[in-house]
DNA sequence: CTCTAAAAAGCAAACGTTTGCGCATTTCCT
DNA sequence: AGGAAATGCGCAAACGTTTGCTTTTTAGAG
């Protein structure tokens, strides 16, 4: 491997000084046709590329963005979320010329090391627990948007949980159920608070009296969506439909009523949330709610590169909708 | 903002020379143990933090490796394969304090892109086309570790195909099965060849006869695999089994199945390769092969770091195993 | 032709580190 | 006590660009 050719030797061979070359590769005024023909031949013709790594010294600019995720079955491994997310977070950026680190591991660490190594403009950080130690030092320290983390005064796109489920919920409704459960997620997780605000929500809004017994809280998995659902399924009267504030805890669901013979959707209608990919293969596939993943992670960057810039954009927190998905395991009543 | 604090600032509030408070955040021999005290204090107290493009610039080593992956549906959409090598690939690349930029967006673009930029020390190509056209400018221009894909004289991290499919076609002639389709991938694919050769040596080493009319091509989707399946299952006789070259095809063909009122497993076995997160929640949840992708992620940037440092690796060709996941699809003949 | 203004190109200082070399000062050995 | 060896630290040159300023060249007007 020969020494890279730098910007001197382009010079030299073009007999002018470092800066003329550098207003040619940049695209700057200040330098005649002739030679800025002759300065474009001989790049191309010794294969010289700017060496990014001067260029960002001077610039005191990186091109870089990070992104924080989440590592741990239940994010990334389980849900296409985090991949587009990042799919068009890297698409938006490199519609700017930037390029995406990604930082990964566990929490405590992917936190310290970017902001210890200095190798990124800005940060975006996907789906942080809202008690995670690193988010006020990274507010702090560096240009951050948060995706789907609602967080006071910073910058952050999202999605708005509670009109999705309320939807999902409504769709149920209408197909003429009037005794729906609901399986959850942990408590005082905001994530967690906001769909069972959708839940109470669809209900209010239709006149529609809760029920306790109706409701029970599992943690996002598949066994405790099974385990909620049967006990769910116990009550008297029986209900005739539930919502789960996940997919995969809906396929539980899927399971818990095939284990007590009940046929969805004739006996049982289901919607879950997310669209995992899991969801269109069950037997039925599971009606659910989308989430706009990579249109998130391409706002959120397109907010990022902005705010990098020192631009004003136009609104510095975004909620997006989310698109009802009927699928065959939700069906009218009693059918 | 107010201006970050640099080297020269720490010198000179220790009253000393910036190559003197370098050697101590490089621990670099040569500074009195006082001296060497007293300015990791002055860092910590005023939260210096090298920078690390002045650094690369002197070192001429970015600390920073690449990674290629491909874009669309069959990808990384459906497949957690490429999230898993990523997720192995940062573990691995942390370890020794290196980052990962993520390349991706249409296939020309972003190995042009990538050596445009000069951003990373070397690169990560995973599931590459054999056929793309940057293949052998990457080769030639940066250190390269391709993942899942056989380059001659390249170095690279794989998966064993054939002998993985031989012991899934193996494990279905042992349930007693004699007549089983095959639902192959695209013709010409390398991947494809390898998954047939797998399907004809298990036979062979069984003394099986094969039968053309028990082989169908698809190209890796779900409906491809559907109509792959449908065929093969109008043969006469009707086969008792069918592997799929991959997860999603297998999907297909349950469907398929059902549809011609075949139970599975009891008239049909059925299994698929992947091991993707919807071959768990089907009905019944589907046997097939993992790929070991995390591992493989793990691996290749192992091997890459070697390869960037000049050392020599004990090989630079890995074939890794696969391992056969026996899940409800598949059960003992004529049960 | 001359004068002037605009265009083209050069100069040199930054950007924030690392590192080989050299000079003091201390420590050690006999 | 004398010299040699080791230690602690400073100096300054890199690394490869960009950019404000100055100088030279060119072109156009009178």
């Amino acid at each position: 491997m020969s020494k890279n050719v730098t910007i001197k030797d382009i010079a030299k061979l073009a007999g002018v000084a470092p800066s003329t070359v550098s207003r040619v590769v940049t695209g700057r005024p200040g330098v005649g046709d002739e030679m800025r023909a002759k300065i474009w031949q001989l790049i191309k013709e010794h294969n010289y590329r700017p060496n990014s790594v001067a260029r960002s010294l001077v610039k005191r600019r990186l091109e870089t963005i990070g992104i924080l995720v989440p590592r741990g079955r239940t994010a990334f491994f389980e849900n296409p979320f985090f991949a587009d997310v990042l799919m068009g977070a890297t698409e938006a950026a490199a519609q700017e010329n930037f390029d995406v680190l990604v930082y990964t591991g566990s929490r405590e660490k992917k936190g310290a090391r970017v902001l210890q190594e200095r190798k990124v403009d800005g940060l975006l950080a996907v789906g942080l627990r809202e008690d995670d130690a690193s988010i006020p030092l990274i507010k702090e320290e560096l240009t951050t948007v948060f995706v789907n983390r609602q967080i006071k005064d910073a910058a952050w796109v999202s999605v708005d949980n509670k009109e999705g489920v309320s939807k999902a919920v409504a769709h149920l409704i209408e197909l003429g159920h009037r005794q729906i459960g609901f399986i959850g997620g942990p408590e005082k997780m905001e994530i967690s608070e906001l769909r069972k605000a959708g839940y109470l929500d669809a209900h209010r809004k239709f006149g529609l009296a809760v029920r306790p017994e109706y409701m029970a809280a599992g943690n996002f998995d598949e066994e405790s969506g099974y385990a909620a659902a049967t006990k769910i399924l116990n009550s008297n009267p029986r209900p005739t439909a539930i919502f789960a504030a996940n997919d995969l805890m809906a396929i539980g669901a899927l399971k818990a009523a095939k284990n007590l013979s009940l046929v969805v959707p004739d006996d049982l209608s289901l919607c879950g949330f997310d669209n995992i990919h899991s969801s269109s293969h069950t037997d039925p596939p599971l009606s659910t709610v989308k989430l706009p993943a990579f249109q998130m992670g391409q706002l959120a960057c397109q907010l990022l590169l902005q705010l990098i810039r020192g631009e004003e954009p136009e609104a510095r927190q975004l909620l997006l909708p989310t698109e009802l998905i009927v699928r065959q395991s939700s069906g009218k009543v009693g059918e």
